[in-house]
DNA sequence: TAAACAGTATACAGACCTGTCTACTATACA
DNA sequence: TGTATAGTAGACAGGTCTGTATACTGTTTA
């Protein structure tokens, strides 16, 4: 039985109903310790093959574009099956994204640290992880964290918690490499640099800017120098 | 009548069936034409108000979100006058984007005409533009093309061809305004703002990057004056 | 005066969508 | 041997969405 079904019968749990976007979510406390734990990992066979094809087709089509049914036909499942795993579509929303996230870190960190070289080289290596990361996408779709806060506009849902995680974990990230890299003013060099990130896979995406992200590496470096 | 739903009856025009995205378009050599003229302009004082309404109603909370019913209620309408004068529900989305793409060049186009100075200064005025305009709008949702690019996967939707003249305008007028500063590599310089622009929204919108806009100005500063 | 036009009112067809329900099968494990 | 677990099969409730159909009321205008 669903979770987040029972607090709407029973009210033991604090807890406040929203209504947004014809929508209705219980917000409880916990909802975030438990999005951000182990929660998400799929548990069986099943569940992760679900959370791989809705993760794709997610990203390849839009969420709102992909339902249930599709995700559960796809997997060769039933959907009673997907909601025993997951218990409602938000969820696997946050799933999908939070696996995803998990993947980019792990995709930077090993670009930036197979790479030779000082701070400065070090910076840019994120430009060419993203631009080789874009390549490797199915149908250039850009920023899955971009796309799925354009498209989940509620901010009570799950997947807001992942999308801001991610986000604040790529400026953190940029603001370390910019401190190792010794300029005057760090915070601002991070704010930069992750402009260029966004700036770089939008236009990848929209094709407005020929070969973007490598505009955007030559821009940092500039404003590394001058930082 | 609606001239479009007559073309679906009298098959009298050259025309092919696409279906994707669980939608049918009928896809006339014409239709760019068409869209890009004065058709999507509304005829009637109804017409604007259905126009006016859904404008706000799609950029506020997403295109996929709004439905034809609510902006309907919302203009004092009934659903056959927005169907009467609009014929389809993309074409009201790709006429919001069409009068907002207008808006938009003129909101630039003034603000950097106001702009005394030399000619990084009127690039410099193009940030300025974007922070107003950005503090201007309703919500924080950021670049409408964008945000429709996003819930528009489908590349037969007639809201593509209008995004499309967007980011390939704003290329155009950044490159002119490099070449006017007499940089060295024009395209390249035009490319590098275009990345800032589009990254100072996204980072603007999601709160990623304090003071975006400023920061990508100050960016856009140093590399003018390398290049 | 009659036609053309703009719009109202309302019902409805046909999809599609999320989520639930019941009843059943196979397997692992204690 | 018996019980918990994972999953199947398929129907269905209740809602939303786009788009159409029919019959009507005013208003302008030729």
């Amino acid at each position: 039985m669903n979770k987040c079904t029972d607090d709407f019968a029973t009210t033991q749990n604090p807890s406040f109903i929203v209504r947004i976007d014809r929508s209705v979510y219980s917000v409880r406390m916990e909802d975030k310790a438990v999005l951000e734990t182990e929660d998400l990992r799929p548990k069986t066979e099943a569940a992760a093959r679900i959370l791989a094809v809705a993760s794709e087709l997610f990203y390849r089509d839009g969420i709102r574009a992909v339902g249930v049914d599709a995700i559960a036909a796809e997997s060769g499942v039933t959907k009673m099956t997907l909601y025993k795993h997951f218990g409602a579509k938000d969820r696997l929303v946050a799933a999908y994204l939070h696996v995803r996230d998990e993947k980019w870190r792990d995709w930077v960190l090993k670009s930036v640290g197979a790479r030779a070289g000082g701070p400065t080289e070090r910076i840019l290596a994120v430009f060419d992880a993203l631009g080789a990361w874009l390549e490797s996408q199915d149908g250039m779709r850009g920023c899955a964290f971009v796309n799925a806060s354009v498209e989940v506009a509620n901010p009570d849902h799950p997947a807001q918690t992942v999308i801001e995680d991610q986000k604040r974990w790529m400026r953190g990230y940029l603001k370390q490499l910019a401190e190792e890299a010794d300029v005057e003013e760090p915070d601002k060099l991070a704010d930069q640099l992750l402009v260029l990130v966004e700036g770089a896979t939008i236009t990848a995406v929209m094709r407005t800017a020929k070969e973007s992200v490598e505009r955007a590496k030559e821009a940092a470096e500039v404003l590394i120098e001058a930082g």
